[in-house]
DNA sequence: ACTCTACATTCTGAATTCAGAATGAAGTAC
DNA sequence: GTACTTCATTCTGAATTCAGAATGTAGAGT
């Protein structure tokens, strides 16, 4: 067996991402470093750690003397993330060796179309892996790196956008778009496609948050 | 006046930037925990937070049970980095009122026709100087946020490019080709040159850098 | 009744302490 | 003389403790 040595901040980091995915912390309000290290079963000390981690990637806000806070995310926030996600995925694209693509691109249409029927709940898993498979033959791996960690401040409201089927057929039609243009070796249009396929998710959740609070 | 209460562990953050691009610890040594916090006159608990966050950035390298380490930049890093930070550049000079560009292009040109006599020594400042003045339209602030932490990364190896006075040439000449552009309100062509500066940077100091050690 | 101040409580920020892993040196076997 | 093992030392990772800032409440004064 692999004896698995991880650092308990990265950890906590984890189980603190999988707790506010589920929603378990209100947003908006303080987050209590003495309480949630004690549900946690660990001291203060690696818990700061790792929630100045996820604070410094903008999961989280620290002010000074006030601790760590869920700040809602505000609209203008949704607007200033999903651009630059977009822009790191399209260079991560034309990064990558344009005869693997293609060579993948049938795998990443059947993705599509299993991603067209997922229902509310599964969708948001299923564009994450799709997007994961279109980008796996890009060799940066810092800015691999940097995509997911984007990805994390915004992966909480994947959820709110699939709730309406009909977003899920229309996000699957461009994941099927982008994937039949690799086929023909047509990079350009994936790259716009993929880029209107983050804008798309801005302009629906930017929507939906409260305007400037 | 203004009592600055500033977290210690942002001044430590500070202090160790300082302290790198004086070049005062060699490259690929272990940092010291105790003996840095007692030279900073801290404790370790602030002075790791603030490694941590260099770590997460990328400045540093942490390996479990080993510490911190300065590990050597690889030719790799540099090919791998540069292109986001082209690439982010981009897209906030896109996101910048072009009406404001244009008004802003004059002084622009004239920054750069002053970096382009200046020595190696202060050629870096003035061209960080021109890239912000280039970028402070920009209005989404994580984007900015995000392109001065990718920046930090690579900051120490700017001395090293602009060793060479044609370079600094050579670099004032493509931001007065950019401002330029920025005149006559052609953006694609300031963002393909924007994208060019960046490429030049990458290209020189990779072959500056030991290939894969 | 309302406001302002003083004080107690709670929580963060930082220092200190403790436990365990990694490193290096000494000693022994071959 | 060389290689392997053992043990002491050093350093990191984590827990605990301490100091000071922020908040909430009770009570005095108007």
């Amino acid at each position: 067996m692999a004896i698995t040595r991880r650092p308990l901040r990265e950890q906590i980091r984890d189980e603190v991402l999988v707790r506010l995915a589920n929603g378990e912390y209100p947003i908006g309000t303080r987050i209590n470093e003495g309480t949630l290290a004690d549900s946690l079963g660990v001291s203060r000390t690696p818990l700061r750690e790792a929630l100045a981690g996820l604070a410094q990637e903008g999961v989280l806000e620290l002010r000074p003397n006030r601790g760590f806070w869920l700040s809602p995310v505000t609209a203008t926030e949704i607007r200033e993330t999903y651009p630059i996600i977009g822009a790191l995925e399209v260079l991560a694209l034309q990064a990558s060796d344009p005869a693997k693509l293609h060579a993948h691109a049938p795998k990443l249409i059947k993705l599509a179309d299993t991603m067209a029927q997922a229902d509310p709940v599964s969708a948001g898993a299923k564009d994450d892996q799709w997007h994961t498979e279109l980008l796996k033959f890009c060799p940066n791996q810092r800015l691999l790196a940097l995509i997911k960690a984007q990805k994390t401040v915004v992966h909480r409201y994947e959820r709110a956008f699939f709730q309406k089927p009909k977003r899920i057929k229309q996000s699957a039609a461009q994941h099927r778009r982008i994937a039949e243009a690799l086929l023909t070796g047509d990079l350009d249009t994936a790259a716009t496609e993929l880029r209107d396929n983050w804008e798309l998710g801005m302009q629906v959740l930017a929507d939906l948050m409260p305007d400037t609070p």
